[in-house]
DNA sequence: CGAATACTTGAGGCTTTTCAATAGGTGTGG
DNA sequence: CCACACCTATTGAAAAGCCTCAAGTATTCG
Protein backbone atom coordinates (compact mmCIF):
# COMPACT_ATOMS: atom_id res chain seq x y z
CA UNK A 1 0.00 0.00 0.00
CA UNK A 2 1.07 3.18 -0.83
CA UNK A 3 0.88 4.77 2.87
CA UNK A 4 3.19 2.19 3.89
CA UNK A 5 5.70 4.51 2.37
CA UNK A 6 7.28 5.22 5.86
CA UNK A 7 7.81 1.78 7.04
CA UNK A 8 9.26 0.79 3.85
CA UNK A 9 12.06 2.32 4.74
CA UNK A 10 12.74 -0.23 7.04
CA UNK A 11 13.32 -4.29 7.06
CA UNK A 12 10.71 -6.62 8.46
CA UNK A 13 11.91 -7.04 12.00
CA UNK A 14 11.96 -3.22 12.25
CA UNK A 15 8.87 -2.18 10.72
CA UNK A 16 7.17 -4.05 12.88
CA UNK A 17 8.89 -1.58 15.82
CA UNK A 18 7.34 0.74 13.82
CA UNK A 19 3.89 -0.30 13.49
CA UNK A 20 3.84 -0.93 17.45
CA UNK A 21 3.64 2.28 17.92
CA UNK A 22 0.96 3.20 15.26
CA UNK A 23 -2.85 3.30 16.80
CA UNK A 24 -6.07 3.31 14.15
CA UNK A 25 -8.70 6.29 14.34
CA UNK A 26 -11.57 6.22 12.23
CA UNK A 27 -13.03 9.87 12.35
CA UNK A 28 -16.62 10.26 11.23
CA UNK A 29 -17.81 12.95 8.22
CA UNK A 30 -17.30 15.96 9.70
CA UNK A 31 -15.73 14.92 12.74
CA UNK A 32 -12.19 16.30 13.52
CA UNK A 33 -8.84 14.25 13.91
CA UNK A 34 -7.65 17.68 15.82
CA UNK A 35 -8.14 21.25 16.83
CA UNK A 36 -6.40 23.98 16.54
CA UNK A 37 -4.48 24.80 19.70
CA UNK A 38 -4.94 21.67 21.01
CA UNK A 39 -1.55 19.87 22.22
CA UNK A 40 0.63 18.52 19.65
CA UNK A 41 0.99 15.01 19.68
CA UNK A 42 0.40 12.50 16.87
CA UNK A 43 1.04 13.23 13.45
CA UNK A 44 -1.78 11.22 11.04
CA UNK A 45 -1.57 9.26 8.05
CA UNK A 46 -4.48 9.31 6.17
CA UNK A 47 -5.72 5.39 5.48
CA UNK A 48 -9.07 6.31 3.53
CA UNK A 49 -11.06 9.33 3.28
CA UNK A 50 -10.34 13.23 3.16
CA UNK A 51 -9.99 15.50 5.55
CA UNK A 52 -9.56 19.43 5.44
CA UNK A 53 -7.27 21.54 7.48
CA UNK A 54 -8.82 24.91 7.99
CA UNK A 55 -7.70 27.86 10.58
CA UNK A 56 -9.63 30.86 11.58
CA UNK A 57 -8.97 34.51 12.61
CA UNK A 58 -10.26 36.78 15.24
CA UNK A 59 -12.92 38.14 12.69
CA UNK A 60 -14.47 34.23 12.59
CA UNK A 61 -13.64 33.53 9.04
CA UNK A 62 -12.38 30.22 8.01
CA UNK A 63 -9.35 29.56 5.77
CA UNK A 64 -9.33 26.14 4.15
CA UNK A 65 -5.46 25.28 4.38
CA UNK A 66 -5.14 22.05 2.92
CA UNK A 67 -7.20 18.93 1.38
CA UNK A 68 -5.44 15.80 2.61
CA UNK A 69 -5.77 12.59 0.84
CA UNK A 70 -5.07 8.90 1.44
CA UNK A 71 -1.25 8.42 1.57
CA UNK A 72 -0.89 11.73 2.97
CA UNK A 73 0.87 13.02 6.13
CA UNK A 74 -1.14 15.12 8.92
CA UNK A 75 -0.34 17.24 11.65
CA UNK A 76 2.77 19.08 10.38
CA UNK A 77 1.40 21.97 11.94
CA UNK A 78 2.23 21.08 15.06
CA UNK A 79 5.60 20.17 15.45
CA UNK A 80 6.76 24.08 15.23
CA UNK A 81 5.76 25.16 19.12
CA UNK A 82 3.73 21.46 20.38
CA UNK A 83 0.23 23.28 19.91
CA UNK A 84 -2.12 22.76 16.67
CA UNK A 85 -2.52 25.91 14.82
CA UNK A 86 -5.03 24.92 12.81
CA UNK A 87 -8.53 22.27 12.69
CA UNK A 88 -8.24 19.01 10.64
CA UNK A 89 -11.38 18.05 9.93
CA UNK A 90 -13.18 15.02 7.84
CA UNK A 91 -14.78 15.46 4.45
CA UNK A 92 -16.31 12.07 4.51
CA UNK A 93 -16.01 8.87 6.97
CA UNK A 94 -12.01 8.25 7.48
CA UNK A 95 -10.05 5.75 8.74
CA UNK A 96 -6.61 8.15 9.71
CA UNK A 97 -3.31 6.25 11.53
CA UNK A 98 -2.39 7.91 15.08
CA UNK A 99 1.41 7.82 15.11
CA UNK A 100 2.68 9.33 18.46
CA UNK A 101 5.42 11.85 17.66
CA UNK A 102 7.83 11.55 20.85
CA UNK A 103 7.27 7.49 19.53
CA UNK A 104 8.67 8.39 16.29
CA UNK A 105 10.97 10.50 16.99
CA UNK A 106 12.38 7.98 19.24
CA UNK A 107 12.53 5.18 16.25
CA UNK A 108 13.62 8.08 13.78
CA UNK A 109 16.89 8.59 16.15
CA UNK A 110 17.60 4.74 15.68
CA UNK A 111 16.74 4.37 12.08
CA UNK A 112 18.87 6.56 9.98
CA UNK A 113 16.90 5.45 6.80
CA UNK A 114 13.39 6.30 8.76
CA UNK A 115 14.47 9.39 9.49
CA UNK A 116 15.39 10.14 6.09
CA UNK A 117 12.47 8.84 5.40
CA UNK A 118 10.39 11.08 7.39
CA UNK A 119 12.57 14.27 6.27
CA UNK A 120 11.09 13.34 2.26
CA UNK A 121 7.43 13.20 3.44
CA UNK A 122 7.90 16.14 5.22
CA UNK A 123 9.71 18.63 2.32
CA UNK A 124 6.63 16.77 0.12
CA UNK A 125 4.17 18.59 2.50
CA UNK A 126 6.32 21.78 2.64
CA UNK A 127 5.99 21.77 -1.44
CA UNK A 128 2.19 21.02 -1.27
CA UNK A 129 1.80 24.42 0.88
CA UNK A 130 4.53 26.08 -2.05
CA UNK A 131 1.94 24.85 -4.57
CA UNK A 132 -0.98 25.76 -3.08
CA UNK A 133 0.75 29.69 -3.21
CA UNK A 134 1.17 29.28 -6.54
CA UNK A 135 -2.42 27.94 -7.22
CA UNK A 136 -3.53 31.02 -5.28
CA UNK A 137 -1.55 33.36 -7.70
CA UNK A 138 -2.72 32.56 -10.55
CA UNK A 139 -5.28 35.13 -11.66
CA UNK A 140 -7.75 34.43 -13.53
CA UNK A 141 -9.73 32.24 -11.54
CA UNK A 142 -10.39 29.81 -14.17
CA UNK A 143 -6.47 28.74 -14.40
CA UNK A 144 -6.52 28.43 -10.25
CA UNK A 145 -9.45 25.60 -10.51
CA UNK A 146 -7.92 24.26 -13.53
CA UNK A 147 -5.06 23.99 -11.44
CA UNK A 148 -7.16 22.65 -8.48
CA UNK A 149 -8.56 19.85 -10.59
CA UNK A 150 -5.66 19.00 -12.15
CA UNK A 151 -3.41 18.85 -8.33
CA UNK A 152 -6.49 16.86 -7.18
CA UNK A 153 -6.27 14.20 -10.13
CA UNK A 154 -2.77 13.63 -9.65
CA UNK A 155 -3.00 12.90 -6.52
CA UNK A 156 -5.58 10.44 -6.74
CA UNK A 157 -3.42 8.79 -9.22
CA UNK A 158 -0.65 8.56 -6.90
CA UNK A 159 -2.48 5.97 -4.67
CA UNK A 160 -5.34 4.26 -7.03
CA UNK A 161 -3.19 4.96 -10.62
CA UNK A 162 -4.97 6.47 -13.61
CA UNK A 163 -8.53 7.70 -13.45
CA UNK A 164 -10.91 9.49 -15.36
CA UNK A 165 -13.51 10.45 -13.16
CA UNK A 166 -12.34 12.49 -10.22
CA UNK A 167 -14.48 12.88 -6.67
CA UNK A 168 -14.60 15.97 -4.92
CA UNK A 169 -15.28 14.50 -1.39
CA UNK A 170 -15.42 18.74 -0.75
CA UNK A 171 -18.43 20.82 -1.15
CA UNK A 172 -18.21 23.91 -4.13
CA UNK A 173 -18.13 26.59 -1.19
CA UNK A 174 -14.80 24.86 0.41
CA UNK A 175 -13.55 24.56 -2.65
CA UNK A 176 -13.98 28.65 -3.04
CA UNK A 177 -12.24 29.16 0.03
CA UNK A 178 -9.53 27.12 -1.00
CA UNK A 179 -8.95 29.14 -3.42
CA UNK A 180 -9.56 32.45 -2.39
CA UNK A 181 -12.98 33.12 -5.15
CA UNK A 182 -16.53 33.50 -4.27
CA UNK A 183 -18.46 30.04 -4.53
CA UNK A 184 -20.68 31.28 -7.52
CA UNK A 185 -17.40 31.67 -9.36
CA UNK A 186 -16.48 28.16 -8.58
CA UNK A 187 -19.96 27.21 -10.37
CA UNK A 188 -20.17 29.17 -13.03
CA UNK A 189 -16.22 28.19 -14.09
CA UNK A 190 -17.37 24.91 -13.58
CA UNK A 191 -19.88 25.49 -16.04
CA UNK A 192 -17.80 26.43 -18.38
CA UNK A 193 -15.54 24.11 -18.41
CA UNK A 194 -17.90 21.93 -18.93
CA UNK A 195 -20.00 23.62 -22.11
CA UNK A 196 -16.42 23.82 -23.70
CA UNK A 197 -15.99 20.00 -23.16
CA UNK A 198 -13.27 19.55 -21.17
CA UNK A 199 -14.91 18.34 -17.92
CA UNK A 200 -18.58 16.80 -17.68
CA UNK A 201 -20.01 17.52 -14.26
CA UNK A 202 -22.25 14.82 -12.28
CA UNK A 203 -22.57 16.59 -9.11
CA UNK A 204 -19.23 15.48 -7.22
CA UNK A 205 -18.24 13.23 -9.96
CA UNK A 206 -15.88 15.20 -12.90
CA UNK A 207 -15.13 13.38 -15.35
CA UNK A 208 -11.86 14.49 -16.94
CA UNK A 209 -12.78 14.84 -20.73
CA UNK A 210 -10.19 16.73 -22.33
CA UNK A 211 -6.47 16.41 -19.59
CA UNK A 212 -4.58 18.46 -22.35
CA UNK A 213 -6.75 21.02 -22.57
CA UNK A 214 -7.10 21.23 -18.72
CA UNK A 215 -3.00 21.61 -18.60
CA UNK A 216 -3.05 24.13 -21.30
CA UNK A 217 -5.75 26.37 -18.79
CA UNK A 218 -3.53 25.87 -15.87
CA UNK A 219 -0.40 27.03 -17.34
CA UNK A 220 1.75 24.43 -16.43
CA UNK A 221 1.37 20.36 -16.25
CA UNK A 222 1.76 19.55 -12.14
CA UNK A 223 2.10 15.85 -13.27
CA UNK A 224 5.54 17.47 -14.30
CA UNK A 225 6.48 18.18 -10.71
CA UNK A 226 9.07 16.18 -8.78
CA UNK A 227 7.05 16.53 -5.31
CA UNK A 228 4.44 14.22 -7.58
CA UNK A 229 6.83 12.16 -9.21
CA UNK A 230 8.86 11.96 -6.62
CA UNK A 231 5.32 10.23 -4.79
CA UNK A 232 4.61 8.17 -7.62
CA UNK A 233 8.06 6.58 -7.73
CA UNK A 234 8.44 6.26 -3.93
CA UNK B 1 22.49 36.37 18.58
CA UNK B 2 19.16 35.18 17.78
CA UNK B 3 20.54 33.20 14.87
CA UNK B 4 22.16 30.99 16.89
CA UNK B 5 19.20 29.06 17.95
CA UNK B 6 20.60 26.03 16.19
CA UNK B 7 23.54 25.91 18.44
CA UNK B 8 21.61 27.18 21.80
CA UNK B 9 20.34 23.71 21.81
CA UNK B 10 23.88 21.89 22.77
CA UNK B 11 26.37 22.44 25.05
CA UNK B 12 29.53 24.43 24.93
CA UNK B 13 31.54 20.91 23.53
CA UNK B 14 28.99 19.86 21.19
CA UNK B 15 28.73 23.64 19.69
CA UNK B 16 31.94 23.17 18.29
CA UNK B 17 31.00 20.19 16.58
CA UNK B 18 28.39 21.90 15.11
CA UNK B 19 30.40 25.06 14.41
CA UNK B 20 32.77 23.17 12.46
CA UNK B 21 30.20 22.16 10.11
CA UNK B 22 29.09 25.56 9.39
CA UNK B 23 30.81 27.52 6.20
CA UNK B 24 30.41 30.91 5.31
CA UNK B 25 28.93 32.26 1.96
CA UNK B 26 28.61 36.19 1.22
CA UNK B 27 25.87 36.40 -1.25
CA UNK B 28 25.88 39.86 -3.59
CA UNK B 29 22.58 41.74 -4.04
CA UNK B 30 21.14 39.91 -7.01
CA UNK B 31 23.00 36.49 -5.90
CA UNK B 32 22.11 33.33 -5.39
CA UNK B 33 22.67 31.11 -2.79
CA UNK B 34 21.00 28.36 -4.94
CA UNK B 35 19.43 27.81 -8.40
CA UNK B 36 16.40 25.69 -8.99
CA UNK B 37 16.96 21.75 -9.90
CA UNK B 38 20.00 22.35 -8.15
CA UNK B 39 20.77 19.28 -6.39
CA UNK B 40 19.91 19.81 -2.85
CA UNK B 41 22.95 19.69 -0.12
CA UNK B 42 23.37 22.37 2.36
CA UNK B 43 20.86 24.19 4.09
CA UNK B 44 20.93 28.07 4.90
CA UNK B 45 20.74 30.19 8.40
CA UNK B 46 20.42 34.04 7.08
CA UNK B 47 22.64 35.82 9.20
CA UNK B 48 22.30 39.57 7.41
CA UNK B 49 20.52 40.57 4.86
CA UNK B 50 17.38 39.71 2.93
CA UNK B 51 16.72 36.67 0.25
CA UNK B 52 13.70 36.14 -1.51
CA UNK B 53 12.64 32.32 -2.93
CA UNK B 54 10.79 32.19 -6.11
CA UNK B 55 9.91 29.69 -8.70
CA UNK B 56 8.86 29.99 -12.69
CA UNK B 57 6.18 28.40 -14.01
CA UNK B 58 7.22 26.93 -17.98
CA UNK B 59 5.17 30.26 -19.02
CA UNK B 60 8.38 31.84 -17.91
CA UNK B 61 5.54 34.15 -15.43
CA UNK B 62 7.93 33.95 -11.74
CA UNK B 63 6.35 33.96 -8.23
CA UNK B 64 7.53 34.93 -5.29
CA UNK B 65 6.98 32.16 -2.53
CA UNK B 66 9.17 34.37 0.52
CA UNK B 67 10.71 36.90 1.81
CA UNK B 68 13.39 35.64 4.23
CA UNK B 69 15.19 37.36 7.17
CA UNK B 70 18.20 36.92 9.72
CA UNK B 71 17.94 34.14 11.75
CA UNK B 72 15.52 32.46 9.47
CA UNK B 73 16.26 28.62 7.72
CA UNK B 74 16.38 28.18 3.70
CA UNK B 75 16.69 25.29 1.32
CA UNK B 76 13.67 23.05 2.75
CA UNK B 77 12.11 23.30 -0.29
CA UNK B 78 15.20 20.53 -1.29
CA UNK B 79 14.53 18.00 1.56
CA UNK B 80 11.44 16.10 -0.52
CA UNK B 81 13.90 14.71 -3.08
CA UNK B 82 17.05 16.13 -3.10
CA UNK B 83 16.48 19.40 -5.56
CA UNK B 84 15.76 22.09 -4.88
CA UNK B 85 12.53 23.23 -6.21
CA UNK B 86 12.99 27.20 -6.20
CA UNK B 87 15.50 29.94 -6.60
CA UNK B 88 17.37 31.65 -3.65
CA UNK B 89 17.93 35.17 -4.20
CA UNK B 90 19.36 37.73 -2.19
CA UNK B 91 17.94 41.01 -2.10
CA UNK B 92 20.53 42.81 -0.18
CA UNK B 93 24.10 41.63 -0.19
CA UNK B 94 23.81 39.39 2.61
CA UNK B 95 25.83 36.77 4.98
CA UNK B 96 24.17 33.18 5.38
CA UNK B 97 25.83 30.31 6.73
CA UNK B 98 26.00 26.91 5.07
CA UNK B 99 25.34 24.08 6.59
CA UNK B 100 25.95 20.63 5.07
CA UNK B 101 22.50 18.95 5.32
CA UNK B 102 24.31 15.60 4.99
CA UNK B 103 25.98 16.32 8.48
CA UNK B 104 23.62 18.05 10.27
CA UNK B 105 21.58 14.81 9.56
CA UNK B 106 24.01 12.45 11.64
CA UNK B 107 24.86 15.29 14.39
CA UNK B 108 20.93 15.85 14.61
CA UNK B 109 20.84 11.54 15.42
CA UNK B 110 23.24 11.93 17.71
CA UNK B 111 21.73 15.10 19.85
CA UNK B 112 18.04 14.63 20.31
CA UNK B 113 17.99 17.93 21.33
CA UNK B 114 19.45 19.27 18.22
CA UNK B 115 16.87 17.42 16.30
CA UNK B 116 13.92 18.55 18.31
CA UNK B 117 15.43 22.03 17.67
CA UNK B 118 15.55 21.23 13.84
CA UNK B 119 12.34 19.96 14.10
CA UNK B 120 10.87 23.54 15.45
CA UNK B 121 12.59 25.57 12.95
CA UNK B 122 10.92 23.21 10.27
CA UNK B 123 7.78 23.65 11.72
CA UNK B 124 7.81 27.53 11.94
CA UNK B 125 8.87 27.49 8.52
CA UNK B 126 6.12 25.11 7.51
CA UNK B 127 3.31 27.43 9.64
CA UNK B 128 5.22 30.89 7.55
CA UNK B 129 3.91 29.21 4.33
CA UNK B 130 0.57 28.85 5.86
CA UNK B 131 0.54 32.69 6.80
CA UNK B 132 1.35 33.04 3.18
CA UNK B 133 -1.71 31.29 2.42
CA UNK B 134 -3.87 33.44 4.85
CA UNK B 135 -2.28 36.45 3.73
CA UNK B 136 -3.54 36.15 -0.17
CA UNK B 137 -6.69 34.65 0.86
CA UNK B 138 -7.61 37.93 2.36
CA UNK B 139 -9.99 39.39 -0.13
CA UNK B 140 -9.62 42.84 -0.33
CA UNK B 141 -5.95 43.99 -1.38
CA UNK B 142 -5.78 46.54 1.36
CA UNK B 143 -6.14 43.38 3.97
CA UNK B 144 -3.27 41.89 2.27
CA UNK B 145 -0.92 44.44 2.45
CA UNK B 146 -1.73 45.22 6.05
CA UNK B 147 -0.80 41.93 6.48
CA UNK B 148 2.42 41.93 4.79
CA UNK B 149 3.82 44.95 6.83
CA UNK B 150 2.30 43.96 9.91
CA UNK B 151 4.25 40.46 9.45
CA UNK B 152 7.25 41.77 8.26
CA UNK B 153 7.47 44.07 11.13
CA UNK B 154 7.15 41.39 13.19
CA UNK B 155 9.65 38.98 11.87
CA UNK B 156 12.12 42.15 12.13
CA UNK B 157 11.42 42.57 15.73
CA UNK B 158 12.33 39.23 16.86
CA UNK B 159 15.82 39.79 15.96
CA UNK B 160 16.09 43.42 16.71
CA UNK B 161 13.93 44.05 19.26
CA UNK B 162 10.83 47.03 19.11
CA UNK B 163 10.69 48.74 15.72
CA UNK B 164 8.77 51.88 14.05
CA UNK B 165 10.87 51.87 11.13
CA UNK B 166 10.39 48.98 8.64
CA UNK B 167 12.53 48.98 5.67
CA UNK B 168 11.52 47.14 2.57
CA UNK B 169 14.54 45.59 0.99
CA UNK B 170 12.52 44.37 -1.71
CA UNK B 171 11.00 46.61 -4.91
CA UNK B 172 7.33 47.45 -5.40
CA UNK B 173 6.61 44.85 -7.83
CA UNK B 174 7.89 42.06 -5.96
CA UNK B 175 6.10 42.89 -2.82
CA UNK B 176 3.07 42.71 -5.07
CA UNK B 177 3.97 39.51 -7.33
CA UNK B 178 4.52 37.86 -3.32
CA UNK B 179 0.89 39.28 -2.71
CA UNK B 180 -0.56 38.63 -6.41
CA UNK B 181 -1.50 41.73 -6.93
CA UNK B 182 -0.55 44.65 -9.28
CA UNK B 183 2.64 46.62 -8.72
CA UNK B 184 0.25 49.82 -9.08
CA UNK B 185 -2.18 48.49 -6.70
CA UNK B 186 0.83 48.29 -4.21
CA UNK B 187 2.04 51.85 -4.56
CA UNK B 188 -1.84 52.97 -4.61
CA UNK B 189 -2.59 51.73 -1.28
CA UNK B 190 0.62 52.14 0.34
CA UNK B 191 -0.53 55.93 -0.65
CA UNK B 192 -3.32 55.68 0.64
CA UNK B 193 -2.31 53.97 4.11
CA UNK B 194 -0.07 57.23 4.53
CA UNK B 195 -3.00 59.38 3.69
CA UNK B 196 -4.58 58.02 6.72
CA UNK B 197 -1.74 58.39 8.50
CA UNK B 198 -1.33 54.59 9.30
CA UNK B 199 2.15 54.72 7.76
CA UNK B 200 4.88 57.37 6.67
CA UNK B 201 6.58 56.59 3.48
CA UNK B 202 10.05 57.33 2.88
CA UNK B 203 11.12 55.61 -0.09
CA UNK B 204 11.67 51.80 1.03
CA UNK B 205 11.63 53.26 4.37
CA UNK B 206 7.59 52.47 6.29
CA UNK B 207 6.93 54.42 9.71
CA UNK B 208 4.27 52.68 11.12
CA UNK B 209 2.36 55.62 13.06
CA UNK B 210 -0.77 53.61 13.68
CA UNK B 211 -0.12 49.66 14.56
CA UNK B 212 -3.77 49.34 16.37
CA UNK B 213 -4.69 50.61 13.04
CA UNK B 214 -2.77 48.60 10.86
CA UNK B 215 -4.05 44.93 12.62
CA UNK B 216 -7.70 46.74 12.52
CA UNK B 217 -7.14 46.79 8.51
CA UNK B 218 -5.54 43.65 8.66
CA UNK B 219 -8.55 41.15 10.16
CA UNK B 220 -5.66 40.19 12.89
CA UNK B 221 -3.15 40.55 14.80
CA UNK B 222 0.00 38.34 13.78
CA UNK B 223 1.62 39.09 16.87
CA UNK B 224 -0.85 37.12 18.67
CA UNK B 225 0.62 33.54 16.44
CA UNK B 226 2.70 31.60 17.83
CA UNK B 227 5.06 30.72 15.08
CA UNK B 228 6.04 34.96 16.08
CA UNK B 229 5.61 34.10 19.85
CA UNK B 230 7.31 31.68 19.92
CA UNK B 231 10.43 32.79 17.85
CA UNK B 232 10.69 35.73 20.00
CA UNK B 233 11.02 33.17 23.48
CA UNK B 234 13.48 30.72 21.54
C1' DC C 1 24.52 65.56 -15.29
C1' DG C 2 21.99 62.45 -18.16
C1' DA C 3 20.07 58.01 -19.03
C1' DA C 4 17.87 54.21 -17.28
C1' DT C 5 15.10 52.34 -13.83
C1' DA C 6 11.64 52.39 -10.26
C1' DC C 7 7.67 54.28 -8.52
C1' DT C 8 3.35 56.96 -8.60
C1' DT C 9 -0.90 58.50 -10.42
C1' DG C 10 -4.95 58.66 -13.64
C1' DA C 11 -8.70 56.73 -16.66
C1' DG C 12 -11.16 53.08 -18.61
C1' DG C 13 -12.41 48.33 -18.94
C1' DC C 14 -12.95 43.75 -17.38
C1' DT C 15 -13.15 40.10 -14.05
C1' DT C 16 -15.11 38.84 -10.02
C1' DT C 17 -18.10 39.69 -6.21
C1' DT C 18 -22.49 40.52 -4.18
C1' DC C 19 -27.22 40.08 -3.83
C1' DA C 20 -31.22 37.70 -5.17
C1' DA C 21 -33.95 34.20 -7.13
C1' DT C 22 -34.36 29.48 -8.86
C1' DA C 23 -33.34 24.75 -9.45
C1' DG C 24 -31.79 20.47 -7.84
C1' DG C 25 -30.82 16.86 -4.10
C1' DT C 26 -31.09 14.85 0.37
C1' DG C 27 -33.33 13.23 4.18
C1' DT C 28 -37.26 12.58 7.21
C1' DG C 29 -41.79 11.33 8.47
C1' DG C 30 -46.14 10.03 7.12
C1' DC D 1 -42.80 5.23 -1.59
C1' DC D 2 -44.04 9.83 -1.81
C1' DA D 3 -44.36 14.66 -0.02
C1' DC D 4 -42.45 18.26 2.13
C1' DA D 5 -38.72 20.90 4.10
C1' DC D 6 -34.10 22.09 4.11
C1' DC D 7 -29.83 22.67 2.26
C1' DT D 8 -26.58 23.07 -1.62
C1' DA D 9 -25.63 24.42 -6.09
C1' DT D 10 -26.62 27.14 -10.14
C1' DT D 11 -27.77 31.16 -12.70
C1' DG D 12 -28.71 36.20 -13.53
C1' DA D 13 -28.01 41.22 -13.01
C1' DA D 14 -25.74 44.99 -11.08
C1' DA D 15 -21.84 46.92 -8.71
C1' DA D 16 -17.30 47.05 -7.01
C1' DG D 17 -12.56 46.33 -6.99
C1' DC D 18 -8.56 45.55 -9.38
C1' DC D 19 -5.91 45.38 -13.61
C1' DT D 20 -4.14 47.29 -17.81
C1' DC D 21 -2.43 50.86 -20.34
C1' DA D 22 -0.35 55.21 -20.38
C1' DA D 23 1.84 59.25 -18.81
C1' DG D 24 4.38 61.60 -15.49
C1' DT D 25 7.67 61.97 -11.50
C1' DA D 26 11.35 60.56 -8.66
C1' DT D 27 15.65 58.06 -7.90
C1' DT D 28 19.75 55.59 -8.86
C1' DC D 29 23.94 54.91 -11.15
C1' DG D 30 27.38 55.57 -14.37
Amino acid sequence: MRQMCLPASLDRVDQHKLFSIFSSSPVPKDGFAYLENAPFQHLYLIRKGAVKTWSSNPNGDMQILGFHLPGELLGLDGVADSRHRCNAQALVESQLCRIPYARLDTLASEFPSLRMRLMNIIGREFLLEQEHIVMMSARPAIERLALFLQTLLRRVEITVGPQRILTLDMARWEIANFLAVASETVSRLLAELQKTKVIRINRRDIEILDLARLIEISGQDVGELPCFKEARRG
